[in-house]
DNA sequence: TTGTATGCGTTATCAT
DNA sequence: ATGATAACGCATACAA
């Protein structure tokens, strides 16, 4: 297969190349007749022009790369990654752009990410990142380098991102066991550097003063959003000598871990431990009882930050508005978490 | 950030770009002076040689493309494609390559992934399929694009691939059982489209044939690898007039779905089913009952994948000699299968 | 060892 | 509406 250039089917059509490049490129000034018997040769020999060479003249790759976090269990581990690609990559395709999924933190060091970027092989990207102090965040800021962020920062100085809150959030799923009667109810707490774990534990603070329940700190656990977390810290919760009888967890992976660690000590959920979750990921319902769950937007929130970036690419002044959307959660109801205690044992 | 070329670090270090290019892709004829003047502008700057500039040269990208299933539930919801891209990209980063992870046909339709093969955005790809009569196998063949497959189809046509014997390793889970005293094995497989799952029922069937068990047409359930589809299955199964004894499900995904009905039918792992599956996952400890499967390497598939494409890249000849690597698959024992049956009730 | 000149395949700016 | 022609930023063969 002797690829062939632009010049080529130009001869082969008989015109210049600069027609070739007007039909490619769908521009009006070019005769139908001959815009037709261009295009018959460009199909009857598949061609098509060298991203490369576009790339060079027109200095714009029309892709952008989706960098995900670096936990190995989060990457495929965790489902909701896959949602908001999926809304990145649904957008980007209706755009005419293609997103490079990029795990440039598992399998790739920082130095040859950043020569990647600085190397212009991508308009722009979509950060999956809550870490505070991201060096990619960082990176980016400091190169000028276009990119939307789900999930953000408190200091906030990202030009555009889109986030749901996470404060609020929790706060809800906490008062949802609250108002069941709980009152000895356990958290457990994502990675300490994701700047949404300490806003969940945030919320999940707030809910439990407005009650006038005391913080007690044998409940709160360190996970790291992994199920094995969450079925460890669950056994430590269960051998305390006056257990919870509810518990928040940050994320839903980790609640499969709970789960298992119930089941292993011949209880049950909700009867001995009611359970609310966060994510509301679709697949959890053949592992475990149905969940009742904070939902997160995934796959909106991926469309989203995917509007905000191209939005960006393709205007032309060099000063780019700031933007931070805050998408909204919702509590779901289903079956983890039983109906309202009579007796309140404190 | 007027961002730098080549030229303007010829400038500022006061020699040629034909020196500067040297320097960046460290040829040796270059006085060491010279070449640690030029690398501290070159540092100082932050410059990064254009991506598109350079490939249009010399007409490679060093990147090469993952194209994955398009099953949602695999995509994400199947840990093994994590595995065998760690892989892949395992060996890209140190031969210098960059992989990008493609879900081409999830997220992205044919033609335009097509579109982009053509285009060269890619050196080559490995293409984790075994699909038959897969389009971008039939693609990659037809236009001479380097690739290697993970996975194959019957016909062998594939100039390079990894693979694994399903056909022995199934017979041999389905034998394991049948030395442990079942004789009523139920069988579920994956999607009818995919090799690997006539190939993983021929096993079963000649295992049953080797014992002399006739095989029963309603102990074999049609899956689709997803857990929901293990638990629909299972369900049935459980229904049965005469139910079976032990079960080989086709991967491990599909097992989570089989614990849960089993489960729901408050019976037990492995004393009323006992079980064995195919992949084994590292997460599936968290879930069910340690599991007693086939080992699949996967991440050693990646890697002989990847070594292999980037031997076809790198060679100069045009004629590539094929290879069909098959790796080994272990039966991992575990918990999920219990101990010899003493009374064999047919 | 270093510099000069040419070309990679495309788009864009001019003419016509 | 179409065709020459000049970039785009880099690597490389050839000269020096």
């Amino acid at each position: 297969m002797p690829q062939l250039t632009i010049e080529d089917i130009a001869r082969l059509a008989g015109v210049s190349r600069s027609t070739v490049s007007r039909v490619l490129n769908s521009q009006p000034s070019v005769r139908p007749a001959v815009r037709d018997r261009v295009q018959e040769v460009i199909i009857a020999h598949g061609y098509t022009p060298q991203a490369a060479a576009r790339q060079l003249v027109t200095q714009r790759t029309r892709s952008i790369g989706l960098i995900l976090p670096d936990n190995v269990y989060n990457l495929f581990g965790n489902p909701i990654f896959a949602l908001m690609s999926q809304g990145v990559s649904q957008v980007c395709a209706q755009q005419g752009y293609t997103s490079l999924l990029f795990m440039g933190r598992q399998d790739m060091n920082e130095q040859d990410m950043f020569k990647m970027l600085r190397g212009r092989e991508f308009d722009g990207v979509v950060l999956i990142s809550s870490n505070t102090n991201d060096t990619y965040a960082a990176f980016l800021k400091e190169t000028g380098i276009p990119y939307t962020r789900i999930g953000h920062e408190p200091e906030q100085d990202d030009l555009r991102y889109v986030d749901v809150d996470n404060v609020e959030a929790a706060r809800i799923g906490v008062k949802h066991l609250i108002s069941l009667g709980h009152r000895r109810i356990a958290m457990l707490k994502g990675l300490a550097r994701d700047t949404c774990t300490s806003d969940r534990y945030q919320g999940y603070k707030e809910a439990l003063e407005e009650a006038g329940i005391p913080l007690d700190p044998e409940l709160v656990g360190d996970g790291d959003w992994s199920t094995a977390s969450g079925y460890e810290l669950t056994k430590r919760f269960l051998r305390l000598e006056r257990p919870p009888t509810a518990l928040f967890s940050s994320n839903d992976m980790m609640v499969a871990g709970v789960i298992r660690a119930v089941h292993e000590q011949g209880r049950r959920v909700p009867e001995d431990l009611a359970i609310v979750g966060f994510d509301d990921l679709p697949q959890t319902t053949m592992i475990f009882p149905d969940l009742t769950t904070i939902r997160q937007p995934c796959v909106e929130l991926g469309i989203r930050a995917a509007e905000m970036l191209i939005e960006q690419l393709e205007q032309d002044t060099k000063e780019t508005t700031p933007m931070h959307v805050i998408l909204p959660t919702t509590l779901v109801i289903r079956e983890s978490c039983g109906f309202k205690r009579r007796s309140v044992v404190s």
